[in-house]
DNA sequence: CACACGTGGAG
DNA sequence: TCTCCAAGTGT
């Protein structure tokens, strides 16, 4: 094969192979084998079902978190017809965990529009894909270029990062985010362009990563703006950060004196929307939490130690009162008893499992 | 454009 | 322990 030759960047600078063949080049040899992933130079079809589901739950989320959600969905439901038509509340307690639960609604209803509206098949243009909800700009990008074989400038924080090296891309983010996009344009291949962006961000992920980048292993670098400086590290530049505020709540822990705690399923407009979820009142800032009536009435005992949990732009502190009940017991609400013994599979988002721990652990 | 929206792993 | 932030989208 013809590698194509940049142009020369200083006078009698030696010729170098293309940015796209020397990445493409090297993901034919280091290419990750994912399950979503046909490997470089297979005959195979990626499925485009595989392709948006696994791009749905890698929106800000990790390979490794990934991987085994991925096997559970692929396993139960192994095609979009078989995701439209399965229980809603099976679906979301089957993303429990996973975090983004807009994401895991969106999925539902992505599924739901192929299966009834497009005859089960996805849409094969960038645009068409855009429309579906939960796709946005990368998504559509990523899949017509990985599932359709299309043309597709696949921007992510990965390919963010390796081109805002490339050229030494000094706007902050998110102002930068222009320059970088077109700078992505240009070096997107014709051909290829999926394997290109999976490959950038395979890049991105193992050997052009955020904190001390592997230069020395690196495809690009003999055309990297940002090497040559001597200091890679320090593209994209990104804003300050803002601080994480405190909110506080509370729970209420229902017991039933037969191993059975009392469950809600959240509104899909609150934060955890669509999720189950346990009892108790809003959270806000400091002091604030009000509104929120227990379920029952009664002695509800408050537990000395509360649980803190970490959110994307807050911190939360809960602390929990509780309160044993007879077999008899019918809550107010929307909500079910549910089986201590088996309280993993009732689908709580990890701030709730880690109240659950706390409420059934010895001691 | 800015902000809301989860979680767990890495350094 | 603590800070950073990952294959972003919707509003």
């Amino acid at each position: 094969m013809l590698a194509k030759r940049s142009p020369a960047g200083a006078p009698g600078a030696a010729p170098s192979e293309s940015v796209a063949d020397a990445l493409l080049r090297h993901y034919d040899a280091h290419a990750r084998r994912l399950p979503w992933r046909i490997p470089p130079g297979a005959s195979e079809r990626a499925d485009p079902y595989r392709v948006w589901l696994s791009e749905i739950m890698l929106q800000q989320t990790t390979v490794a978190a990934v991987i085994p959600y991925f096997e559970k969905f692929t396993t139960r439901w192994p095609d979009v017809a078989a995701l439209a038509h399965a229980d809603e509340a099976e679906v979301m307690a089957a993303w429990a965990g996973l975090g983004y639960y807009a994401r895991a609604r969106n999925l539902i209803a992505c599924a739901r529009v192929v299966a009834d509206e497009l005859g089960g098949r996805f849409p094969d243009s960038e645009e068409g894909l855009l429309a579906l909800p939960g796709v946005g700009a990368y998504t559509a990008a990523a899949i017509a270029a990985i599932a359709f074989g299309r043309r597709a400038v696949v921007v992510d924080a990965n390919v963010e990062r390796v081109v805002a090296r490339l050229f030494a891309i000094a706007t902050p983010l998110p102002q930068g985010r222009g320059a970088i996009r077109e700078a992505t344009d240009r070096i997107t291949p014709d051909a290829r362009a999926g394997d290109f962006a999976q490959a950038m961000m395979d890049l991105g992920s193992a050997v052009c990563t955020v904190k001390t980048p592997q230069c020395l292993l690196c495809p690009l670098r003999p055309q990297c703006a940002a090497h040559a400086e001597g200091r890679a590290e320090v593209y994209p530049v990104k804003p300050p950060k803002k601080e994480k505020p405190t909110r506080e709540g509370l729970i209420w822990w229902l017991e039933r004196e037969d191993s059975h705690v009392w469950i809600e399923r959240r509104g899909d407009k609150r934060m955890l929307g669509g999720m189950a979820g346990l009892p108790g009142t809003a959270w806000d800032a400091r002091g604030g939490a009000q509104g929120g009536e227990p379920p029952v009435p009664g002695d509800w005992i408050a537990l000395n130690a509360g649980v803190e949990h970490v959110f994307t732009h807050f911190r939360l502190l809960l602390s929990v009162r509780r309160q044993v009940v007879g077999a008899a017991c019918l809550p107010d609400g929307e909500g079910q008893w549910w089986p201590l013994a088996r309280i993993g599979e009732a689908g709580l988002p990890t701030v709730f499992a880690k109240v659950v721990h706390r409420m059934t652990e010895k001691g």
